[in-house]
DNA sequence: AATGAATGAGGGTTCATTCAT
DNA sequence: GATGAATGAACCCTCATTCAT
């Protein structure tokens, strides 16, 4: 890649990582491609002409965050702190980005692109899923989870916590809580000193 | 109340409905006036004489809504169906409006309404939280709850279960899990077949 | 005129009192029937059944005014108070209802109803201007008027005067200068004192 | 400048020209924005994005006016024709744009700017006062003027007569007089024929 | 006769997108 | 390739006026 190549990537990315942010505190409609060119010090031409509609660019931010936040997710799953530590970490470490998803923009992608047949639900499976797998298998390994229950329930159950916990209002008022709720989740409300 | 009023009346809800069926399926902001109107059979002035603005309607509606939903709620939890039952059913009745509120519609409420002093908060706390504190001293007194667990943790819990499961992109998957979705609420992922 | 009657003439007076008040001091445009029949404490529809539109409000509204101004300028064209006095108060006295009337008003008047031939020169020319002809009648035989100046280009001079000063805006910062003012209507800008 | 700015300056005052002409004949709040945009061959957007709202575009076409007005008032003042027709020509010429101002106008400005401090104010007495000063001193050495007489009671005098015959209704019944006016400006109703 | 309820038409403003340089 | 300028469509809201009781 040469130095234009470079600049013009970099330029790319500026607008990328606006709308992010942007995207992430006002959500998807109340951002105008207007606050997005300001913030990223482009022309709304070029955001256009690098993203072609603002449909597209929503489309483009959801992918470049996906990636930004698989790449930390699989960090975790493969350092070598032990299993319920990594649980934990995963659902609690809000300040890394997340793999979850602001909700307002996440409920746009789902409708926007509900037509291009589950486009984000693929895009999950590709990138979440199997690292999910990876875990479960691990925590299985260690008899840290029953194996009678189905994966799916664990997925969602693992991805459940994780993405509303993510959420602003809530995250900060769940943070004392941290013992309790990763108590529930592996040994329920019924607890575990039962013997 | 005359037949005027009552009429009155009937139309406030008709309008009311409408927009809660339009929020709740396309977010309040992709909503126009125009549209509640026109699913009401009402001329948007009419919105504008009974509520005054956009931004005063979504609060209606989200009383309107909480109202619909706490009394339902209620009902479950006053009925003499065994604990478990009373929980699975809180959390997988979404037929039944729930207690739980759309996430854009809840994301606007917040942003619009933030400095009115956490206007929604304390909403939800009149409403929800008492009946949940019944059903968990009811929990508790039969053996199914941890005593060690903080009350919040699982207030928490519970509603994050429920809020979750509510989204449309989610529960139909969700309904083949309900036994593993319950078990792992009660005993955790470990699983319960120790003794 | 039995108390029906006297009660519905009553009832318009207040409308009528309302709308004048109102137009004075907002203008005409910026009024809104509601915010009429509010101050008036009646329905709209009233209005509506009093006087049929609103551009027909305001002619009504400026009939109104016209008796309630001329009756006061009649009375000072015939108190016994000289010449000069006459002219000082017609001139500068603001505070009682002048035959002069709020700008926006006149011009949106002349604009609404200029179809209608010339239809408020008409009021005035019936209602002020006989009046003001006694009144120079009354100052050239005594001596104050220069005869060989034209009636209307007097009558124009005093009306000038009358309409400018009672605008809100001008009648404080002119008040001190009431004596130059006077000296100039009468011996104009080069003064008296040549002989 | 280049050719770029200037057309763009270009379209700019073809709005204010347009806005300023419709504000004229039908007074401010019955103008649309859309007519302004119609007249001036652009799009309402384009208003916007020059003149952000309509509060500012009312303002800004205010400016325009006055600088417009004053420097016609300038070339007349520091023409080298005698006094008395310079105080005809200020006072009866309106073909040319009077540094008088329609009253509607007038008044919707002294009302939305109300609240930032005699805004219009400081601007006449910056535009118009000081070159009404020099006349005055003009007519003084020149023995028209009673020296005694106060130099805000003549600029008074002045202004009211130019801003009133102005007025389109005023204007076309005025011109037969306008010897007549003149006189009474000079010499006051009692005349001059004395000496 | 009087009113609460309802409305069509229109106004200011914003936004995603295209044009022209 | 990048940008300043321009725009059609849509949205929230207001108002004079009419309907129904």
């Amino acid at each position: 890649m040469d130095g234009f190549q470079r600049r013009k990537e970099q330029k790319k990315q500026n607008i990328l990582e606006a709308a992010l942010q942007l995207f992430m505190d006002f959500g998807v409609q109340k951002v105008a491609i207007s606050d997005i060119a300001k913030k990223a010090n482009v022309s709304q031409v070029t955001i256009y002409n690098y993203f072609e509609s603002k449909h597209n660019l929503v489309n483009e931010v959801f992918l470049y965050y996906v990636n930004k936040a698989s790449s930390q997710f699989e960090q975790v799953i493969h350092s070598d702190i032990p299993f319920p530590e990594k649980i934990k970490t995963l659902i609690f470490n809000k300040k890394e980005v997340a793999s979850s998803i602001n909700e307002e923009f996440y409920q746009y992608l789902m409708m926007e692109f509900s037509t291009e047949g589950n486009y984000i639900e693929k895009i999950y499976a590709e990138k979440a899923v199997p690292y999910l797998q990876l875990l479960l298998k691990e925590g299985k390994e260690q008899g840290y989870i029953n194996k009678e229950l189905s994966e799916e329930a664990m997925l969602f159950y693992i991805y459940m916590l994780k993405d509303y916990i993510q959420r602003e209002e809530v995250y900060q008022k769940i943070l004392p809580l941290t013992e309790d709720i990763t108590n529930i989740f592996f040994y329920g409300i019924m607890g575990k000193e039962r013997e």
